[in-house]
DNA sequence: AGTGTATGAATGAACG
DNA sequence: CGTTCATTCATACACT
């Protein structure tokens, strides 16, 4: 049971021709750079069989941010409702199926993961090399260790079951634009929590049983709010070159808010979800709108439209808090903002990030770092 | 706009940590190819909008050898550990992250494959029946006939699963060091063997009951022995180090040849990997170290590396023999040595192509012309 | 100048 | 779920 297996793909197919549905195609520039001619050639007629021209879906903007949104508040797989809700907000910008969403979750979700693993692996150090390549002999063997035995291990019984009920909470909708829902998401927090990290559980007390950050490999963007903090979780790779949040100047409708408060205060206006430490959000009892702050360490994110374009922006460096990938802005963070009153974080070599009295850290955290939150 | 614009996060990454700056400019290897300078000036920042400040991993000639001569193995799809592992290996002439290495594959291997569909049904003449294939639906027919629809269809049931075990037969090692593991090639050799060429097996005796070249659409360097038939695999090996036949003035720290050869003779020293028909590698049976030359029809295949970095471009062709893509020096084919003694090659036209006493073709075979070994 | 080709990168869509 | 395929974008380089 539970099995989560919702092997929907086939359920629906997009849809099929739909004469009208441009298929996003608004977006004009095309002209003739793809759109054009290339292989169109297929005889015009979506009717016939064979060719099946279905011109994948290009999900637009404003649909990705949405998506990354829901995303980066938790939902990593949302199930089946969740998914039609999704899409129906998506679609107020573009035509788009259930199937696309559903595939793009899974596809953030897995390209998220394998990032993640990667980022992992190489994260001690990664060997400057220098133009030099190296010597001779070296190189070629560290990394991890992976040897033979098969590294899926750390999946930890993440059971995620997702949460329909909450949907609800999407609530916030009402003011300003965010046209749709904004649907919430936290369920299925099924943290997966690896904890394979240095090897052995930190503190975190117990180690499943308080809260984690939602989502598992997901990258959020932590910062104070003031400034622009974009989220752009990346994928396994992201890192490549790192980029910044290059979110720009899309045309950002939505701007919306997702603060995604989980036990703490800060929370600036909308839903709140709450995650409980086992169950999700169970009842969304634990907290909702207002500030619980529970012990619970749970970030608060600031899903941030991009809205600003760009904003400020500004170097970002990626660091592990519990096991969580960040983004956070190269500055100083404010963690008492991020995290809660009595947040505390620990660098992953034992020692305390220092603050200030606002709960400012002193100095940046360390790109490539592991923190815990305590 | 232009929605399509989605550059964000991607994949993987590559060791982000330090600054990236040198993706790999060491240029000075002597290859100039052209990576010298890109415009790294990006300071490390991100702007605003500079979207991409991800320089384009630019591989060095050394690396394509490597890459290539793994991927001429056979493993045209290499797990994630070996990407890992070829990774490790490449980093030695510069800096390459995973996904360059994954991208890297995955490209050559479409590409590949769109390559030899193209060139087949642009080749009307393998004997009977075709011509017909091209149509717009795009060749795809034959194999498998999978349902109607997806187009992508030829996907055929190629499962190379890699056998991980006849890794060993690697042996070539023995010399040397190697000192890492050389998981050996060759393993998913899932040869798909297309056939669908003209629509029917040709001669070639039993269509799948002999051997049949290894990759499904790999391609294969053919050449003479005698010019330096070096080869780095890269991943069995890391060979790297050395060894023997470092011929290449580049750097040519590789050197290793992997005389794949299959079912001919010519093998000069090395290692052979050899390919049963079914399975992979059975046994190494077909034939090892000697000529067995068997009617077979299994290209030896020398991998050889580009040598000259930049390769002096040595302008290579591509044929195809056997339905097998291979690229072979712009000169004149040893046929004997590469296919044994009584190898003839036949143009598709039915026309044997005419070779010398010593079994050199009097002139180079035609660039994306088709050939059947006899 | 551009235009075309080769190829790295990114990502939607599927398969197993 | 992890992989793999197919497409498409974007850039580097070559060509007339």
């Amino acid at each position: 049971m539970a099995s989560s297996n919702r092997h929907w793909p086939s359920l629906f197919k997009s849809k099929p021709c739909n004469t009208h549905s441009q298929w996003q195609h608004d977006i004009n520039t095309s002209s003739l750079l793809s759109g054009g001619c290339q292989k169109t050639s297929y005889t015009s007629g979506c009717e016939e069989r064979s060719p099946e021209p279905k011109p994948r879906w290009n999900p637009k903007p404003e649909q990705i941010r949405i998506l990354e949104a829901i995303f980066n508040s938790g939902m990593v797989n949302p199930p089946r409702d969740e998914i039609r809700k999704i899409r129906a907000q998506l679609q107020e910008y573009g035509q788009v199926g259930d199937a696309n969403v559903f595939y793009w979750f899974q596809n953030r979700k897995s390209r998220s993961k394998h990032k993640h693993r990667h980022l992992q692996s190489s994260r001690p150090h990664p060997r400057s090399a220098s133009t030099a390549p190296s010597p001779p002999t070296t190189s070629a063997p560290a990394t991890t260790a992976t040897s033979s035995s098969s590294p899926s291990s750390d999946r930890s019984s993440g059971s995620d079951k997702t949460i329909p009920s909450l949907a609800s909470i999407t609530g916030l909708s009402g003011v300003t634009d965010v046209p749709a829902s904004m649907s919430l998401a936290v369920n299925q927090l099924h943290f997966h929590v690896p904890m394979e990290f240095g090897g052995e559980p930190f503190f975190l007390q117990g180690p499943q049983t308080y809260c984690i950050p939602p989502a598992p490999d997901v990258t959020w963007t932590v910062g104070a709010p003031e400034q622009r903090t974009c989220v752009r979780s990346g994928l396994w790779s992201e890192l490549l070159g790192q980029e910044g949040c290059k979110s720009g100047e899309d045309e950002a409708k939505t701007t919306m808010q997702l603060h995604h408060s989980f036990g703490v205060g800060a929370a600036t206006s909308a839903a709140v979800a709450s995650v409980g430490c086992a169950v999700g959000v169970s009842g969304g009892a634990t907290t909702v709108g207002a500030a619980a702050n529970v012990g619970v360490a749970s970030p608060i994110t600031e899903l941030q439209g991009v809205g600003g374009a760009g904003g400020g922006v500004a170097t970002r460096a990626t660091v592990f808090i519990n096991e969580v990938e960040f983004e956070v802005g190269t500055g100083p963070l404010n963690v008492r903002e991020a995290f809660g009153e009595e947040a505390v974080l620990l660098h992953s070599s034992g020692h305390p990030v220092l603050t200030d009295e606002w709960g400012v850290t002193l100095q940046p955290l360390q790109h490539g770092a592991s923190y815990y939150l305590v």
